[in-house]
DNA sequence: TTGTATGCGTTATCAA
DNA sequence: TTGATAACGCATACAA
């Protein structure tokens, strides 16, 4: 069958007729070993399939030179994105990562990190959805583990990985007036359970007023409406005179471009749709999205840069955002209802809750 | 600042007034103990803060308790839903993932098995470029280590979770011929270097021969040409008579749609288009993609479910394939040359390789 | 240049 | 019911 025994230094030893010290230090070359010794060492080694155990090196060098990420999920090619990235980074530091995800849920996210901890990462990186209230995060701090945050802004006693939520979405509002369109939605997705929703709404909301627009209407949705296009369509249709929707994300995008030809909008002829991240995927839709392009696996690597220069303990300051586009795309088009007065015919609800918000809160 | 000091079962001890054997006794419920020194022990732990080390407990008991996993990319969502399923039966059973991914190389491949291997992991679950040929993998299985294969079709030796490709290839094939194509391709990307693509080929080429078709024309393209809608157009423009093309994978169908639209061809008015995987986002296109859909989160559960089973040491038979389905979608009608005869008009390329494949072969 | 012995955090054994 | 102690695989201080 198979040789269950695991070869250990030690029989490397036996083989090579040396101490296991001498072994240690040839294979690891960080002593003096004659030349005759080395030989003898390296050939048992090689005969064993010797390799080193990286659990009796974690226990006694104090590293298990493993690096814990979290992430709300892997499905969500942002997060996908934003973890090549660290891989990239961290590939050939010797660290591995030891990857979980949270499905978005905020427990789950607690539970995650203290399951880490418990593997004794040497550090973590992190999304998740309320870091600023985490007991096991704040735990882990404690006890020195250096943390690195992706995707969330700035956060007091944390290093972020980020781009401006804040200024990124005031871009599109911005976009949005110029085009002359003055009622607008933004469509979130688990609008409570993250932080990155809640700035790009303020910025949207902000910008929006700064231009004496009437305030956006905001949709929350639950997963499975965001799924179901029928749905969505069902939500948008009573909203009259609407003539620009800003997504949080592009797949909301996506499903809100779905959305509107099922009830007979063009987009961008009676709809413009703005998304936010930048997905591939949008550029190869039959009409292009228009999106905030974000870079995710800069992000990444950022954040694991940043983890490693805290592990080798140099001074770690928040580094500025990361930059965001503006990709035009095809679904942006200025309004066509030129009359600014509407804004009085009809109230313009500020809110739009779905009643299917079956969200778990972070 | 911080206590970096890690607290241990031996400051539990200590502070409860007892022993390190009773305190992981109590903390383990492993072991009598009276409940007043229970109290104690449970007192001393919270105060501390304790949590077990994970390090200390395998290099203990032999089992790290951690399960790695390597798939080719993360960024492909396909993989990432594999992952996802990985991790939720994984979930509760104390495991943790250790994750690898090896960009389609190789090379790579072959050296994240072995990491992974160095930290101990108690099993390990594999999508690789050339699982046969792996000698990481080899020595893996030889140690004893359990391994469980995904997407890859039955290997003598190993346990996998897969889709039949030939039979769902075949598949495609017998809808191309019942609306009446003859003339066909499939597209692929890194052709040499994925036992899934070939396998898919094989059972496209094969029925279409059992069909009495034209052998179909193989496409093979770099990930530049893929991600480059222009490019491909231009290799697509030559192939006159052309009217349906089966892609590998669903992102090249939809390059192949957008290519379409650059040399004026309709889809699936002049050319029918099917993908492969069934990835959600297919279903959003404003042509929806008729495609082979698989279950990649299922596959995921159920390589996990056939890891922990051997870690149970449990028997370990080859389940059967799971299924795929044909999602009808909207690029695939009936062909408009009502001619048979045109098989003698043109000869028709066998093979048209694409002139940059920069890739890496395993 | 080499080998012995110690300790890292845990669990299991075994004697008290 | 308890606690001292040996082992796990490794690196290293220290003695040879």
């Amino acid at each position: 069958m198979a040789q269950k025994q695991k070869t250990t230094i030690k029989d490397v030893a036996r083989l090579a007729g040396c101490g296991i010290a001498t072994a240690s230090r040839v294979l690891n070359n960080s002593g003096p070993a004659s030349a005759e010794v080395r030989e003898r060492v390296e050939a048992a080694a090689r005969d064993l399939g010797f390799s080193f155990s990286a659990i009796g090196r974690a226990l006694q060098g104090g590293r298990s030179m493993t690096i814990g990420c979290l992430v709300p999920s892997l499905v969500n090619p942002v997060f996908a994105e934003a973890v090549q990235g660290v891989q990239e980074t961290l590939a050939g530091t010797g660290y591995q990562l030891l990857i979980a995800s949270s499905n978005y849920d905020g427990d789950a996210d607690n539970e995650a990190i203290a399951t880490l901890v418990g593997k004794e990462v040497d550090g973590l990186i992190v999304t998740m959805v309320a870091p600023d209230r985490s007991a096991a995060l704040k735990q882990a701090r404690a006890r020195g583990l250096p943390v690195s945050l992706m995707f969330h802004d700035p956060l007091e006693g944390f290093v972020t990985a980020y781009v401006d939520n804040f200024e990124a979405a005031r871009e599109v509002a911005r976009r949005f007036a110029e085009l002359g369109h003055r009622r607008t939605a933004f469509l979130s997705l688990r609008f409570s359970s993250s932080d990155r929703s809640r700035n790009r709404y303020a910025g949207f909301h902000a910008e929006c007023r700064a231009r004496g627009m009437p305030d956006p209407a905001l949709i929350e949705l639950g997963a499975a409406e965001a799924n179901t296009p029928e749905v969505l369509a069902e939500i948008l249709a009573p909203l009259g005179g609407l003539t620009a929707i800003f997504a949080s994300n592009d797949f909301l995008a996506i499903a809100v471009q779905k959305a509107a030809r099922l009830i007979g909008k063009q987009v961008p002829g009676d709809l413009s749709v703005v998304g936010f991240d930048g997905i591939e995927i949008g550029r190869l839709l039959d009409v292009p999205l228009a999106t905030i392009e974000t870079a995710p696996e800069a992000m990444g690597r950022q954040a694991a840069q940043t983890l490693l220069d805290m592990l080798q303990g140099k001074a770690c300051t928040q580094p500025p955002p990361l930059p965001f586009d503006f990709r035009a795309g095809a679904t942006l088009a200025s309004s066509r209802t030129g009359s600014r007065d509407d804004d009085q015919v009809a109230p313009w609800p500020p809110s739009v809750h779905s009643l299917k918000t079956d969200l778990k809160q972070g």
